[in-house]
DNA sequence: ATGTGTGAAGAGCTTCACAGCC
DNA sequence: GGCTGTGAAGCTCTTCACACAT
């Protein structure tokens, strides 16, 4: 059994969006190297990617369109969507209870959760907020496995040791991970800092270029 | 001249994180080996990390924190900080606008633009939100180079290509990327339903493991 | 003794190039 | 002819292991 390269799951997501949009203006067969072009990446790693996971394609001819997203969909698990616990709903937590796409993409909020008494039991989208005190019960009783975790850095530690002893196994975080969690939880840090940091490197390094 | 890895660059703000908080606790002097434990690397990479840059410690001794925290904002021209437009005060931008930390970390929110007339004129945080119609004129006339897209995916490409136009040379964006922009623009894109794919991807193999 | 800086080895990912099937 | 699937080559990043400085 060969590896699968950290970085061919992360591409997975995208190429079920191309495929979407293939699919939107009628085409119904796909190559690799038009794939390629639409995602911008090298034919050859879309093929290595697929071959991962089977035979998806016929030679001389392409992809199913259709096919393909569906098959991409199973190896990644969207269906049926995902459901997700959303633990604090402040500005982030409210634009993802809003986010309509989620559903359509394979996962789907389905319960919030919040400490400050005037949210509690007011209702964004179709999810109605709960209190942050039945956590553990509300998560166990629900079967969730994943969970969003958008609340200020200092709690965050503390909320991510409660998912993962109720049960969850993933976790998507908006605050920077010193979570040290078990390693049977993933955890994956949205890190916007690090991320301006990375692009005003570059967008610096690019001046200096300009400049000489 | 030896190319620096892009990874390298990614680990340099988590690497200020950790000294800042070394310093809190009246560390002044770090090893890479007590740096890499805070930072969960190892510390040979640590080491190969900051040698593309200098020579920043001491042999038999360490580095200095305060000294290396400042070498590293240097490299990242984090100081002083820098000036974002953020286009789109939906509830991402809104969240954003009330970051505290980012200055701190070395970037401000300076401007903040919407189309929508009844924002127009509110100031969140210290930002009052202008006109997207004034988007080229100001972000000219204030010369900002770095910006943060808030808004609906449908318009993206759009609003990335006016500030493209109007001098902007990096875009962290929160919709999906397909904006196809000219190279010397960076672009970087938080791509929450990617991250959630690979998440339940390998949340699922983990059960997998676990039944087995 | 202790801990940096680094060439060399190793691991991981991407691209090439071509055999094989439609 | 056209396009997939894939071993091998190439490239990039990480880790090792040790010379060298304090």
């Amino acid at each position: 059994m060969k590896s699968i390269p950290n970085e061919t799951i992360g591409r997975l997501f995208p190429y079920i969006r191309a495929l979407v949009c293939l699919s939107k203006q009628g085409t119904d067969t796909v190559s690799s190297s038009r794939l390629a072009e639409v995602c911008h990446v090298n034919p050859a790693m879309i093929r290595k990617d697929f071959s991962y996971f089977g035979y998806f394609g016929k030679r001389g001819v392409g992809y199913d369109v259709q096919a393909l997203k569906e098959e991409i969909q199973n190896i990644l698990s969207l269906k049926p969507a995902k459901k997700v616990a959303l633990i604090g709903v402040g500005n982030i937590g409210k634009a993802l209870l809003l986010y309509k796409n989620f559903e359509l993409e394979g996962f789907k909020i389905t319960m919030a959760f919040d400490n400050q008494p005037n949210k509690i039991g007011r209702k964004i989208g179709d999810v109605t907020i709960e209190d942050m005190g039945n956590l553990e019960k509300r998560v166990k009783s629900e079967n969730i496995q994943l969970s969003i975790l958008a609340v200020p850095e200092t709690v965050s530690p503390t909320i991510a040791r409660r998912l993962a002893d109720a049960g969850v196994n993933a976790i998507l975080s908006f605050a920077p991970c010193q979570l040290a969690m078990p390693d049977n939880i993933k955890v994956t840090c949205v890190d916007l800092s690090t991320e301006m940091a990375r692009l005003i490197y570059y967008s610096s390094r690019e001046d200096l270029v300009k400049k000489r």
